[in-house]
DNA sequence: TGATTATACCTAGATATACGATGCATCCAC
DNA sequence: GTGGATGCATCGTATATCTAGGTATAATCA
């Protein structure tokens, strides 16, 4: 089941961050992992993911460095900032916020 | 407090069809409900409602008809159709999935 | 009476965001 | 050595929403 691509917008910098705050993770992982975490509901396109990482580490949100253990492939770890834990934490209330006044006007009954 | 406006999209159309599933409504109306019913949370405004109830209504969700009262103002009421009912209650399990897995993604803690 | 405000409908253009398609490179299994 | 999975990345497109504006009527108040 994929959801309405729609209903994604505005929620994937908080996913984002929130598998960062995990642990570093490079994009491919994210990508499978998001898939992961929410039972194949969310999914993390890469041609979504990379963009929105690219931004973040512009705006001091998440650093990166490549990663070099020997005979291993290369790949760009992200890893979220003290500034994007604070954005986090933001998004979080945000979304109990939207998420309560959501299930508020789907709750009213009629009138 | 308002919302992060791209969380919005994808949950106007549900929020739009459960306030017309309570009772018929006019445009204005539901822009001033809408913000009372989520305590002021969420805003619908004219430019982004009136645009989704002409679609709704054209892919027959919704029907329209002047109001004719005496003396009254002018006004344009939509109500919801069987159909409509539909679309619904498809939306309202969307919602749930969506909702359960941002949580589940969030809640996942440490790895 | 005239001016201001709230109500009530609507559209056009700008903006934001996610996705699909695509490209390139590396690594592993057969 | 070929194919498929991994891994990074960008570009064009589609779509939803907002800002800003336009029109008109009713109510309120000086």
């Amino acid at each position: 089941m994929t959801i309405n691509k729609e209903l994604m917008k505005g929620s994937t910098v908080i996913l984002i961050l929130t598998l960062l705050d995990r642990k570093p993770m490079y994009g491919y992982e994210m990508s499978k992992e998001m898939e992961k975490s929410s039972s194949g509901v969310l999914t993390l396109k890469e041609g979504t993911l990379y963009p929105i990482l690219h931004t973040l580490e512009s705006d001091g949100m998440v650093e990166s460095y490549w990663s070099s253990g020997e005979g291993e492939r290369k790949r760009k770890y992200y890893q979220i900032t003290k500034k994007g834990q604070g954005l986090l934490k933001e998004k979080q209330r945000e979304w109990i916020s939207f998420r309560t006044a959501v299930d508020q006007v789907l709750g009213g009954g009629p009138a």
